[in-house]
RNA sequence: AGGGCUAUCGCCAAGCGGUAAGGCACAGCACUUUGACUGCUGCAGUCGCUGGUUCGAAUCCAGCUAGCCCUGCCA
């Protein structure tokens, strides 16, 4: 095969290969198509309007959202809201807005559970009518007695053997309100010795005074998760039932219910393993505590990981999509670095967002040749990966604020920045040498002195020389001030999510707020959830809470890695 | 009489009997008006362990080990 042959070989093979690996869930689907098990595909998210959504739960979402949109499917929305114990509305509103934030398109396809109410109340009928459900006397206490363990099969529940006319009569009562909380529950007829705990003759409703977020007081009596689950997917039409692992030991009873009811397109439970993300606090009831503590201040402080909270923190749903994509969707349990998701954020920003200069802990520079009063109107480029992004006016003049810690009296090997003789550029100005520096009586630094070269001027292609080091600043004069907040991980990596009482090991520098920052003045016209790169240091997103036209308030998305830390 | 699931690099994850993809992280070099970005290079003689089948095993079989889930009138 001559050279020629072979590189041709290589491109078409290429070509045919671009088409990534498939995940389980596709290969499964794969199949059902080919063998016409179903001829579309038809998901949807199904969460309980209990609690705010977090990263994990994006997974989750858009793994079934995207997959509808693959197959050319349809994607359904769906409050699973059969306990009324648990649920607001207020959580509906808030799961609505995340999932709508994230991009996840519905369409008109918005659903309750507590809309099948009624088919519901009739399936069990359907199923006392065919021997498969009666209603029991026993308690809460007594049923678990009669379950039996994990090792041992259970007993027959005394009522099972009532006949079909008296279950009949007593669920109808049960509707009707006739009993108390407790009182009696309506069981499926399944198997009291099967190895699987759910097939132990499992509740199918249970009996709960109480008003429903969205039926009111229609109904005193609530099906249960497994019962109503997959009569939801049947009734919508759902083909694939997307779920996480721990449900897997349920399927036997969400096929069991879909049989005996005789749907005619029975859908497919799949499970897979929940997204963990390593030292990141998902658990509400740990949530809650730091809100209360306040440590936190909501649920969407940025530090969390909760959908609102990402949002605040300036994350984008591109990179979310990204981050979850490139975790991938397995069977195995696992955990993913932060870092990944960091990765994703600054990926989908990078050529995005302008890049300007902020100043976060200033000292003041002073450019001894140059006129005092005098101001030049520089135009810099927003973002050099980026010309779409265009350029703004930069003022310069003789007083600056640059980083504190771009200056060092002595300074160690191979720092570039500024030191007494050293030469560095002025990004989008001029090359300036240092002279020195000013102490207070304390010895520390308050001003830094340099000189500057205008023949180096940025964009008159002056090449008679290199520096290394490049510094950014922000002209004195012109500075608008604003308050940054800086977060780290709440958590205390180093040891883990938990101490051994399992109260969270939290770290307690999470949050860094400087109050006095200098930015340059293109930064006066910055909105709630607007983002920029503050050059050398990483992304920054207006926060939508605490920020003010007058008082800018910036929270730090992720800083920009660095392969260079500054010996201490 | 317990049942179900999982195990491939520090972290994710392909692989589906023909001789270990990719990404993140990390390290080095180059480039650089961001110590960033980008580019290049390196990074599993081995797939939880032990046996077996086979010309050939991460893939098949058997046994073991470890982890996760299940005894709500939660979802």
């Amino acid at each position: 095969m001559s050279e020629k042959e072979k590189v041709a070989e290589e491109i078409s093979e290429d070509k045919g290969e671009e088409k990534a690996s498939r995940n389980f869930i596709e290969q499964i689907i794969d199949k059902d198509l080919a063998e016409g098990v179903y001829d579309t595909v038809h998901t949807r998210f199904p969460p309980e309007p209990n609690g705010y959504l977090h990263i994990g739960h994006a997974k989750s979402i858009l793994l079934n959202y995207g997959l509808a949109r693959e197959y050319g499917g349809k994607f359904n929305m769906r409050f699973d809201d059969t306990n009324p114990t648990k649920e607001k509305t207020e959580f509906v509103e808030s799961i609505k807005a995340d999932i709508q934030w994230l991009g996840a398109d519905w369409e008109d396809r918005l659903f309750f559970a507590s809309d099948y109410f009624e088919q519901m109340y009739e399936g069990a009928v359907k199923l006392i009518k065919k021997g498969k459900a009666y209603v029991s006397d026993l308690s809460a206490d007594q049923i678990r007695e009669y379950r039996g363990t994990l090792t041992e099969p259970g007993r027959d529940d005394p009522s099972c053997g009532r006949s079909v006319e008296e279950n009949l009569k007593l669920f109808e009562e049960m509707r009707a309100g006739k009993y108390a909380d407790g009182e009696k529950v309506l069981r499926a007829r399944i198997d009291m010795a099967s190895p699987n705990m759910n097939m132990r003759d499992p509740v199918i409703y249970r009996v709960a005074h109480m008003t429903h977020h969205n039926t009111g007081d229609k109904w005193c009596i609530y099906p249960m998760y497994d019962f109503a689950h997959p009569i939801e997917d049947a009734i919508e039409g759902i083909t694939h039932s997307i779920c996480t692992l721990e449900f897997e030991d349920h399927r036997p009873l969400y096929d069991w219910v879909v049989r005996e009811l005789e749907y005619p397109h029975p859908p497919r439970q799949i499970e897979f393993a929940k997204m963990y993300l390593t030292n990141v606090v998902t658990g509400k009831r740990y949530i809650k505590k730091l809100v209360e503590d306040g440590i936190v201040d909501g649920w969407d402080d940025p530090r969390l990981v909760t959908i609102a909270a990402l949002r605040r923190r300036g994350f984008t749903p591109e990179s979310i999509k990204m981050f979850v994509d490139l975790c991938g969707v397995s069977k195995s349990n696992s955990s993913v670095d932060y870092a990944m998701l960091e990765y994703c954020i600054r990926e989908d920003l990078k050529a995005k967002k302008p890049r300007m200069m902020a100043v976060l802990d200033p000292v003041k520079l002073i450019i001894d040749n140059y006129p005092a009063g005098q101001v030049e109107w520089l135009d810099a480029p927003n973002n050099l990966e980026n010309e779409a992004l265009g350029s703004r006016p930069l003022p310069f003049s003789r007083e600056l604020y640059i980083e504190r810690e771009d200056f060092m009296e002595v300074p160690p090997k191979k720092y570039f920045r500024l030191f007494p003789g050293n030469e560095v550029r002025l990004m989008n100005a001029y090359f300036v040498t240092c002279t020195g520096c000013v102490k207070d009586e304390n010895g520390k630094v308050v001003e830094v002195h340099c000189t500057y070269d205008p023949e180096t001027r940025s964009g008159s292609g002056f090449n008679a020389r290199k520096v290394k080091g490049t510094i950014h600043w922000v002209s004195a004069a012109h500075a608008i001030t604003a308050r940054v907040r800086l977060y780290e991980n709440i958590i205390d990596e180093e040891k883990g999510v938990y101490n051994e009482d399992g109260s969270l090991n939290l770290n307690p520098d999470s949050l860094t707020v400087l109050e006095h920052c200098y930015l340059e003045p293109a930064f006066a016209k910055a909105k709630a959830y607007d983002s920029f790169q503050f050059v050398r240091q990483g992304f920054f997103c207006v926060d939508a809470r605490d920020s003010r036209p007058d008082a800018l308030v910036f929270n730090r998305i992720v800083s920009l890695k660095s392969s260079y830390t500054l010996p201490k």
